[in-house]
DNA sequence: CTAACTGGTGTTATATTATATCAGAACATC
DNA sequence: GATGTTCTGATATAATATAACACCAGTTAG
């Protein structure tokens, strides 16, 4: 699925040349000379790409940013820099397959997971 | 590491006894007749809690939980229950293990990992 | 002893993130 | 051209989290 309105495509396309997950409010200060006035009107864009599943949101930053990776929805893996902020979507292991037949569930049906991983960037290292 | 404090202690077995993640404002709401008045006496408390690894963080649902789980530190992993609200820290699986020599990390230093799976517990399913 | 340090506490204020709600515009369709 | 759906603008408010500062108790060092 692509971007289906102006406006998504400008939210979308800005996370993609971004390295570091933004804030709804972050994306309200860039394009506030666009028309954009109210944080419901960027969260309104934000929730449609998370629905198509152009965008993430990285929990622990209470950020979004684009997807750049091809991969089986509702299994994403995120790397987080402590030092830099960078993150970077990474392929989610062949391994995690595994999470379906893993026997620990007890009674528990997985339908989606998400792996966010701190650490430190190449370049931070 | 144990609770340090009588207030470490009270929120950590309300934690314990809770099947849901708790705001940090239920907690709150809670323990206002224990001389809890605003929201940073929580937030201080559940922060040395996280600090001692007696408590962990949800992220995708603002709330926390105290960990019934012997684990490594630094790789936790719940259950949520879409239903129910039920989180379950489970046995992060052994494969998991494997993110250390994964090799699509692409430079990144893995330090700590959380997974949180969204689905349907056993009573709900 | 007492000064300095430490850690926990109380309090007020404020910052940050996210939703609810209502009204109107744009557009399609029948 | 009435109806319905979706996107939009706008205001208000809810929910989550931190900053800053003063106080007190215990303890450790000079």
């Amino acid at each position: 699925m692509k971007p289906q309105t102006p406006r998504q495509q400008l939210i979308y396309d800005y996370l993609r040349q971004k390295q570091t997950a933004q804030s709804a409010y972050d994306i309200l200060d860039e394009f506030r000379s666009h028309g954009f006035r109210a944080p419901s009107q960027i969260y309104r864009v934000l929730n449609k790409l998370l629905e198509y599943g152009l965008v993430h949101k990285v929990e622990s930053l209470n950020g979004y940013i684009a997807c750049k990776q091809q991969h089986e929805i509702g299994k994403s893996t995120v790397a987080i820099c402590n030092n830099c902020g960078l993150v970077k979507e990474i392929p989610t292991p062949d391994f995690v397959d595994d999470f379906e037949n893993y026997d620990g569930w007890d009674g528990f049906t997985p339908h989606e997971l998400a792996v966010e991983v701190k650490g430190r960037c190449s370049l931070c290292n």
